[in-house]
DNA sequence: CGTATGTTTCAACTAAGTTGGAAATATGGA
DNA sequence: TCCATATTTCCAACTTAGTTGAAACATACG
């Protein structure tokens, strides 16, 4: 990833609102959450919740896609990597000593889950 | 780290010249950068650098020294690899399947440096 | 059809961030 | 002390982001 786009991603992120919404998703894997559902679960107007929503969008941090008269919200796991990775380059090519314990907090939030990565 | 501290760092990194001022720090280590040597280096003012390496510290992820005239920023790498962390927990507690490759990049990062992690 | 439900778009407003110049502060050296 | 250098603070103008209610759009169902 470049500055460029990083730097969108990082903005979409920087709002409680929407970083909320982006856990919520995440979380929530394959099966997303519908944007009213989520206005529900959140307290916001609609409106804003789909202000937010593009916002999220627009970045790639989420997809979308209707069901019926709902429209479910996913994570787009692909480009959250891709910035997570993008920031940890960064750190890892002047602090190695940094790159260990990030490598093993993504292993043990893997293990405590009990899953195999 | 929480939602709100999280949201402070993100919108502080949120920002193109903000970001490659981290970036710069970040990979001059320990040693750090005089403010006046970025503001060269990145070709902006004085005043508006400042006001961006304020932000920066406020979100925790730069410190900074007096070394005669000259103010060194160094970059926060405690701070940083917990906002780092506070995502990847996020990523891996609904999405394990992003831990994986994540902390392999890492590792590779590390070892492409020629570092031990 | 007509109506109810779910979501987005629009326009207006308010709040917040960004910038650079001038002045202020701090340090070092002649 | 006096001046040059380094950086910050203050200020005013500008730009961008965020929120809201009302209206529009899309779908489902009787």
């Amino acid at each position: 990833m470049e500055l460029k786009p990083a730097t969108v991603s990082l903005s979409a992120l920087a709002h409680e609102g929407r970083l909320s919404v982006f856990r919520m998703l995440v979380q929530a894997g394959d099966a997303g959450v519908a944007a009213g559902d989520i206005a529900r679960q959140m307290e916001v107007s609609p409106s804003t919740l789909s202000a937010n929503l593009n916002i999220l969008s627009h970045a790639g941090l989420i997809d979308s896609r209707r069901d019926g008269r709902s429209i479910i919200y996913t994570a787009n796991y692909d480009n959250m990597r891709g910035l997570l990775a993008f920031l940890m380059e960064d750190c890892c090519g002047g602090a190695p000593e940094i790159c260990g314990p990030l490598a093993k907090i993504a292993s043990q939030s893997c293990e405590a889950e009990g899953h195999a990565c």
